[in-house]
DNA sequence: TTCCGACAGTGGGGTCGCAAT
DNA sequence: ATTGCGACCCCACTATCGGAA
């Protein structure tokens, strides 16, 4: 398969709006590729590049390029000659290169890939690198493409792809097979391979969270305390243990203590979804960028200053909180109801399991919500205890609910969109009053402007323009913006020393003069640093 | 015919490790 | 030692398409 091909498809599936008509595209170039004239096992390799590929993604997790690296590319070629396995395998062969002079290696090897595409080509390429390819359609659409050209229900695809925690593997096992039902039903969960994590929706309070669950109100639901740390899904068989982050990335190696926690638990074959976090000695959560810091940090106590990091990871362990369980000693239990799933989770990882309160009385989840931000935890999360674990999609299934704080800020200045924002002023930077009459930055946001909104600060933000670097705006502080955030985290970026989580706009606010707007010690307060 | 679920896009702050300076 | 970059951790929100109601 020619890349040309691929960079062909991917120009038609960008040049349509239509989802059914990318689809359409997309499935065509899968067909052809699962019937092209390459023997059998190399038309496998050609459906996993082309999968990855048109679903926006490399197939190597880390090759050392970025943005950074497309800076200074030689001329395109003026004929299209590279093969998908080429480019993948420059990719592979980048992303071996370590040590000194690696960059420099790096950095020829990507001149002379892309010395060889064309034009086209090297934009797909281009987009693959950044991550930006910017055509309408990723992993998901990939999903339904496969299932049309394949002539399967997307949902089977959709499950395969979910027990395997890769598309591209599905894809050419169901498009190369003589029976393709069968294919996808030999993806199972299996202990030691991680599945995509189950995800949750947002709702703004308890009250909506259950309206969205159970609308007639009769139902009881599983309220969750939600952790703030990162979330991590372990298998065991045996004394081998694997530990997962949500993008399924193996950190076994930097959470020992973690893995000595499950190698305690009685039952030894186990998958279990959870989340990790520091915690001090009383139990009360640490802040986020501490349990970041330390699931951050390679195998610790070795090299450059050992006993220092020792003991930090002596300090700062992580602790296991287990939500939910996938498999418990030779029974699946996916697709069983949550209130069953509970029921074995509640045997096999006692005591270290995530506190819940299971009710169809919203007062009383509201009451525990309360209870659990008191304790410093970060929320809830409400789930409906007939669901079976839908991972992979968003589905209604798991609904999570945070506290909101608000500030009302001064825009100081306002960066150029990129994409569907070009030609509008984005994304805002935001300042507090300080006691020398300034203003100390907090941040920035591009969350919550409509496309109204959008149109109305630009020319709002030209009409306070006191400078334009072609990049950032710099504006008069006039504008008083009203600000939702989730919280105040410790900053080196910015002047105060500390910034804000998650902003987002809620409103412009023109009955508020600058003069109005809050304080940096308001804001300190609020943080308690 | 209208409604709403799912998806892609548009970026945010912080952390680490690594290579180059 | 410092700096820049890549890769990941946590994400919120809006516009849009197309199937569900």
């Amino acid at each position: 398969m020619l890349l040309a091909e691929v960079a062909a498809t991917s120009d038609a599936v960008a040049a349509t709006r239509s989802r059914l008509a990318k689809r359409a595209a997309i499935a065509d170039l899968l067909r052809r590729t699962a019937t092209g004239t390459a023997p059998g096992h190399d038309r496998a390799d050609d459906l996993e590049i082309v999968v990855a590929y048109l679903a926006g993604s490399l197939r190597q997790r880390r090759t050392g390029l970025g943005y950074a690296a497309l800076r200074d590319l030689p001329p395109p070629a003026d004929e299209p000659g590279l093969t998908v396995r080429e480019v993948d395998a420059a990719f592979a062969a980048m992303a071996a290169f370590e040590g000194p002079g690696s960059a420099q290696a790096r950095s020829t090897a990507t001149g002379e890939l892309f010395g060889s595409a064309t034009e086209r080509e090297q934009a797909l390429l281009r987009g693959l690198v950044s991550g930006e390819l910017r055509q309408g359609a990723l992993d998901s659409v990939m999903v339904d493409a496969v299932a049309e050209a394949a002539e399967v229900p997307a949902d089977a695809v959709r499950r395969a792809v979910m027990m395997r925690g890769a598309t591209g593997p599905v894809a050419s096992a169901v498009l190369l097979a003589d029976d393709p039902i069968a294919a996808l039903a030999s993806f199972t969960l299996e202990v030691g391979r991680p599945v995509r994590p189950m995800l949750a929706q947002s709702a703004p309070d308890i009250a909506a969270a259950f309206e969205k669950l159970a609308p007639d109100g009769d139902a009881g639901l599983c309220v969750d305390v939600k952790l703030d740390g990162i979330r991590i899904q372990v298998h065991r068989d045996g004394d081998d243990v694997l530990v997962v982050t949500r993008s399924l990335d193996d950190i076994t190696a930097r959470v020992p203590e973690i893995v000595e926690v499950v190698r305690a638990l009685p039952t030894r074959r186990l998958v279990l979804d959870g989340e990790a976090l520091a915690v001090d000695e009383d139990g009360v959560p640490r802040p986020f960028q501490e349990t970041a810091a330390r699931s951050a940090t390679r195998e610790s106590g070795r090299g450059r200053g050992a006993p220092a990091e020792a003991e930090l990871a002596e300090q700062l362990r992580l602790t296991p909180f287990f939500f939910d369980v996938l498999h418990a000693d030779g029974r699946d239990l996916v697709d069983d109801p949550l209130r069953d799933r509970l029921a074995v989770l509640d045997e096999v990882a006692a005591p270290h399991t995530v506190r819940r309160l299971v009710t169809a009385d919203a007062d009383a989840a509201a009451e525990f919500f309360a209870g659990a931000l008191r304790e410093g935890q970060e929320g809830v999360v409400v789930k409906t205890l007939d669901a079976p674990y839908a991972a992979g999609r968003r589905g209604a299934g798991w609904v999570k609910v945070k506290p909101r704080q608000t500030l009302d800020l001064v825009v100081l200045a306002v960066e150029r969109g990129s994409g569907r924002r070009e030609g509008w002023l984005s994304n805002i930077h935001l300042g507090a009053r300080n006691p020398q009459g300034g203003f100390t930055m907090l941040g920035k946001t591009f969350k919550g402007m409509t496309d109204e909104t959008l149109a109305w600060q630009t020319r709002r933000f030209r009409e306070l323009e006191v400078e334009d670097d072609g990049w950032v705006v710099t504006v008069r502080p006039e504008q008083v913006v009203e600000i939702a955030f989730d919280g105040l985290q410790r900053s080196t970026r910015y002047p105060g020393g500390l910034a804000l989580r998650f902003a987002r706009v809620l409103r412009y606010r023109d009955d508020k003069s600058a003069a109005e707007a809050d304080t940096i010690d308001t804001v300190r307060l609020l943080a308690g640093f």
